[in-house]
DNA sequence: GATGAATGAGTGTTCATTCAT
DNA sequence: AATGAATGAACACTCATTCAT
């Protein structure tokens, strides 16, 4: 949370995250980093220590710029009625993942790499959960949703759901209606749809 | 489909298969399957051709079994209510991701070993989906269900948080009555009544 | 001298001929030779010992046959004029060369796994350049030939010359009139006629 | 010809050069190269990219080293007479193809691994058998030799019979005077004989 | 602070050979 | 007599990392 990282450091995370993500951590050597990255192969040992502990630097700089982006717009929409406030929070979730798809990728692996890590990422996680239940309460309270499902309920199928579609793209993009375009853009469409029609479903939206 | 293994083949496979869902495709090497298979390194190649290509046999003969397995579950339920379909469908699916998660694990990776494989599995998706639209349309003319959601964003929901949930042990654990038991029993019952929930309330299910 | 082959094993030592002189001993594998052989890997170590008691078979088999080959063109040109015979010996010696190039072709590599074969071949040689010692000294008494150079410089130049052409068709092709041609075909015509110069030259041999 | 080698790669590239002719490209393991050199075995890979770009190198290094030796040669023959440059000529071949008899035993094998190195084995063949036809037609013009035998038939006596000497220790060393002694040394010194005799021969050298 | 050279460990694969049948 | 299954050793090569500068 500390570590501040220099320009170097930030692009060797950047250039990591994206192979790593494409190629999994095994499978993107420190080669390809550094090739990629105009740096000498060197460099990752000696920035980061090893391949292993730039991995972990590389979540922990994720995780917490997601939570910097996730604490803005918390505060964007905290006057916000209850179904307006869930409507954006799913949409904010939906499109950083697609987003980042590249580094969601790899934080649902087994976080083998991460051993003190992992208090970050559930850190996050907590307080996501603990948000996303205000926002049911309230709305339960106010009469405008019916039930009151889990936030980790909840947070598990959009999460799930998404994931699953940006790497299944074989299968989802069968039932897109423009396959030749950016498959990533059509199917976040679809797929945030799908997300609200679910997590309403599940709250027991009163539409009228 | 015509492939046949012999026993040693089988046992190679499913020593691989743990691995290869634990640590990733490049990062099980066949020293590890081997010496964890107790046979020689030299026998992959010798019954495989390669390492990619009993990557390619692991996921044919995975996605063959699941196929037999559907179809057999099909048959079983074909003449009751389109509720207890839909019901016992969420759990067959959900129990059997949860039973082969080490094999769903990589099936959702890029499937770049897998070519012609691609097909098997599109057309298994293709199978499961239509399925799942008969039940759907069904319980619509026979009045039980008011919406009729499509068949592939009921199953991104269940396959997407079920593989969400099997991967992310150190998220959801946490929600769990009791920690320290097995994880997956107990991640797989708390997911199914979510799941439940979730697609029931997608279809409008009228209770009473 | 004595061992015979079945008509199996012969004919793994033809393939294995054609294999080992295009390319090389080390770069022919015994699957190469079995699946071109259509028989089965473990029949070579089974009916020689070993790929290297294969390979001293193999010259047995082919110094043998050559010996035979050249005791008969010897007994066909015996009563010949000594300028007749010269010219017919290096006709038979050239001819041979190209014909059996792939076998010449590894003869003149170290004879290292031939022990016991060294004096087979050696044997030849002697009776060879006997052979050849004899026309030149019957050639020089009848005063046909004006000198009487060595059996072995004349060989040397002659086999030299001739494995030379056969191996560097890279070079020689450069000389040959019609380059699309079958080069070993071409190259033999311009290397016997240079060869009969040169001999002819060396011997000092009176055309008038 | 621009390609700079280190003294540790030049090392390397000597070891190599002395194994692979005498057990072949494929016969030589980067491992025996590797320990007869004392370097690394991942050294190879590492200054060539590999096994088999080491071996053009190789052979590029040694034909820039022989066209440059061979320069220095004319230029220092090009004022004596046809005669004297054509024996000096032959002694230059023969002396060459002795000492690196070790790189010149592999040139003649088949070019497989040298694609765009030919033209430069060939250009520098070019060179030299104009160099040769310079010489003949001197000698012609100024009467010394009677004949013009082609440049690429007394090439490729001198080549061919050179190597096959210096591959067949085991065939030609029966002839020399004093058989313990280093083979090469004696071997060369009666072929040089061998080669002046049958070259002046060839072009009908008037001894006056 | 930064890097090119170098290394030992490890990769997947192919090899000639053995052995039970 | 003949062979399919199996194996240990060796192969070329890539890896992340170290170290002298």
């Amino acid at each position: 949370m500390k570590k501040k990282f220099s320009d170097k450091q930030i692009h060797i995370l950047d250039v990591a995250e994206k192979l790593i993500a494409r190629k999994g951590f095994e499978g993107t050597s420190i080669r390809d980093i550094s090739s990629q990255a105009n740096i000498n192969v060197a460099m990752i040992s000696y920035y980061f220590g090893s391949k292993e502990k730039m991995m972990s630097y590389l979540y922990r700089y994720r995780v917490q710029k997601t939570r910097e982006s996730f604490a803005e717009f918390a505060e964007g929409i905290k006057d916000s009625k209850p179904e307006v406030q869930m409507k954006e929070l799913v949409k904010h979730v939906v499109s950083q993942l697609f987003k980042y798809n590249y580094f969601h990728g790899f934080v649902t692996q087994e976080l083998r790499h991460t051993e003190h890590l992992k208090d970050d990422l559930l850190d996050f996680y907590t307080t996501f959960t603990a948000n996303i239940d205000d926002v049911v309460k309230k709305g339960v309270a106010s009469g405008v949703f019916t039930y009151a499902p889990k936030a980790e309920d909840l947070l598990t199928i959009i999460l799930g759901s998404s994931l699953f579609v940006i790497r299944n793209k074989n299968f989802y993009e069968i039932y897109l209606p423009e396959k030749e375009e950016d498959y990533l853009k059509n199917a976040e469409r679809k797929m945030l749809a799908n997300m609200l029609v679910a997590v309403f479903a599940l709250l027991g939206y009163k539409t009228a």
